[in-house]
DNA sequence: TATAGAGCTTATAGTTAGTATAAGGTCAAG
DNA sequence: CTTGACCTTATACTAACTATAAGCTCTATA
């Protein structure tokens, strides 16, 4: 198949395609005649398996990692739990860190002040002035 | 002050400060004779105003806006709670698609088998061919 | 047969908010 | 007089694409 066709089948941007063979992470297919790539169904497999780890958030380098586990069936399984435990507790982290921010971001907005700022100046806005001097709550 | 002094000042890298001044968040300061950028209180209120904006997950284009309502005093400040609001939004956002993730990934690693793959061969890895397949819960 | 449109090719630049590196000028202290 | 800290500029790199340009190939229709 062609590399629209591969696109359409695995719901990834032809570009996206290209990217990833220059990566390293697709291998670079055959051409036929007039230089068009073309795909074989273990293509589409691969491309999918990259996808699905996209979609849980692994970066491209992670993925290339698991791509070898994948590759050699006979290797240790052991990294792909480190990594995906490793993974795991990084997007909790990413979690806690946005979850304060937006309480913060919360009481910022509460500064709005509008009884004391009926004309909605600039000069007066409670929003301004807590950024200007520190953030809420600290 | 140099431009040291007000990175210290403000917990700011210097090359940071210039590239604020590249991007035209900081003004193009005064130069004393050996071509030293020279920086005024004004300048340090500015870059904290700034740095606060980033500590609360800001973008630069936004600060450029927040910065053009400081420099207003006499401007309405409607659009600062709008553009507060809609980074509350965002933020919210961000968390609700994160906590999805964070289960998703928590399904997947229960999918490791240890108990029928005791080995642990990447053959038999439940991460692996979780990956392969689908995403886990759908 | 000419041409329009879809699809393929490559290369390059832009996105965010800096960080890293290189190569060089200035100043104070030892 | 040289060492070290500090300043200057410019360029390239990060992540994972996306956008743009310029050009080739194939098919269908006028």
């Amino acid at each position: 198949m062609k590399i629209g066709e591969l696109a359409r089948l695995t719901g990834t941007e032809t570009v996206t395609i290209r990217f990833y063979e220059k990566r390293g992470l697709m291998p670079a297919p055959a051409r036929t005649g007039n230089n068009y790539r073309t795909y074989l169904d273990e293509h589409r497999e691969r491309l999918l398996f990259i996808r699905h780890c996209r979609g849980m958030g692994i970066k491209l380098d992670e993925i290339s990692e698991l791509l070898k586990y994948r590759d050699q069936p006979q290797a240790s399984c052991e990294m792909v739990n480190v990594l995906i435990d490793s993974h795991i507790v990084q997007v909790h982290k990413q979690i806690e860190e946005l979850q304060n921010l937006e309480s913060q971001l919360l009481q910022l907005r509460h500064r709005c002040n509008q009884s004391i700022n009926p004309r909605g100046q600039a000069a007066r806005c409670g929003i301004l002035q807590t950024l200007e001097n520190h953030l809420p709550d600290t």
